[in-house]
DNA sequence: CATATAATGTAATATCATAACAATTCAAGA
DNA sequence: TCTTGAATTGTTATGATATTACATTATATG
């Protein structure tokens, strides 16, 4: 494996990580993730998930159509789009609802009833893990006849990093 | 009071409840609610809001508009979006970002870390508060360091009638 | 090569939300 | 009552987000 410590992409990222490390790590598992269940990861596909990562931010898609480059061309809506639902669909892209916009996902492949933390200042997004309180919400959900689909939990706030202050 | 026990808007509402002393209850509320602030729940926001209330159910803002008819004329998106601005600075309307609709609060003026169960089949939409598991969060979310604003907790499935089966 | 499936290209359109500015209504104070 | 400023509404246009429809091209398989 390339970089081991220093990742850990779940929780905010420290800007001075390592960063290529990083992006090739997911990009890894995002290959192996498609090789496993005969998807293909085609070049755009690609572009659009190697820029989330590289972004660590939540990301509009008419920002992403931005940000790509196809030969000195910028990608219809639609093509970018169609690479979000693929990535989606193997779970290695989110959508924000509650800010119409989309991250890379930090567990890809894991099973996460995941929550983020979106900075309403740097927009670097956070995702969470913690099956205790997806529980908590699922069960209590269920205890009341209504049969659970989908969880959004997404908070939105300021990052310790834009905060200034790291620890508390 | 009108009608006292049989209301209690906060979970699913029961297809057989007496719906006008439920929609009379909560504009009573509301116009109470504004009188203490200085604000005017003029026609057109009270208009929308007993629309939403009637509905027991998440309406898109153009399906408000859809629903509204003043003198054989719809309102233009612009007045529809301003009154829910309105509605939704007093407390009155909550948006869920997941559905992209609006749907009238059942617990105007009480403090509420709320949650959204929202039924994808008939599209009611049960208000639930329970400060343990919001402070759960926010409590987890702050000992990272993030700051937090606001909270998006959603919750999409099938609501008990839908299913069929009321208890469980 | 022939064929079927998946992916992409291109244009148009649908859906959700806000901006800009004029006209009107409302609540007080002179 | 008249004036005046603030809040509300009317109207039009536009911005932002997302999907539909259909033609074309790439890829895998026999
Ligand atoms: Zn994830
Ligand atoms: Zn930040
Ligand atoms: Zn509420
Ligand atoms: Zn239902």
């Amino acid at each position: 494996m390339a970089g081991d410590a220093s990742l850990s992409s779940s929780e905010f990222p420290d800007p001075g990580h390592d960063h290529d490390a990083c992006r090739d790590q997911a990009i890894d598992r995002a290959e192996r993730l498609c090789a496993g269940q005969g998807a293909r990861l085609t070049p755009q596909r690609r572009e659009v998930l190697e820029l989330l990562l590289a972004a660590h931010q939540a990301l509009g898609a008419y920002e992403i159509m931005e940000g790509i480059d196809w030969g000195g061309r910028k990608p219809a809506p639609v093509v970018v789009y169609r690479a979000l639902d693929f990535l989606m669909e193997l779970g290695l892209v989110h959508r924000l609802a509650s800010v119409n916009a989309y991250v890379a996902c930090g567990h890809a492949g894991e099973a996460h009833g995941a929550r983020f933390l979106i900075c309403t200042d740097c927009r670097t997004v956070a995702e969470v893990t913690s099956p205790g309180i997806a529980d908590a919400l699922v069960g209590e959900a269920e205890r009341r006849g209504f049969a659970v689909g989908q969880l959004t939990i997404e908070i939105s706030g300021v990052c310790p990093h834009c905060r200034g202050a790291a620890d508390g």
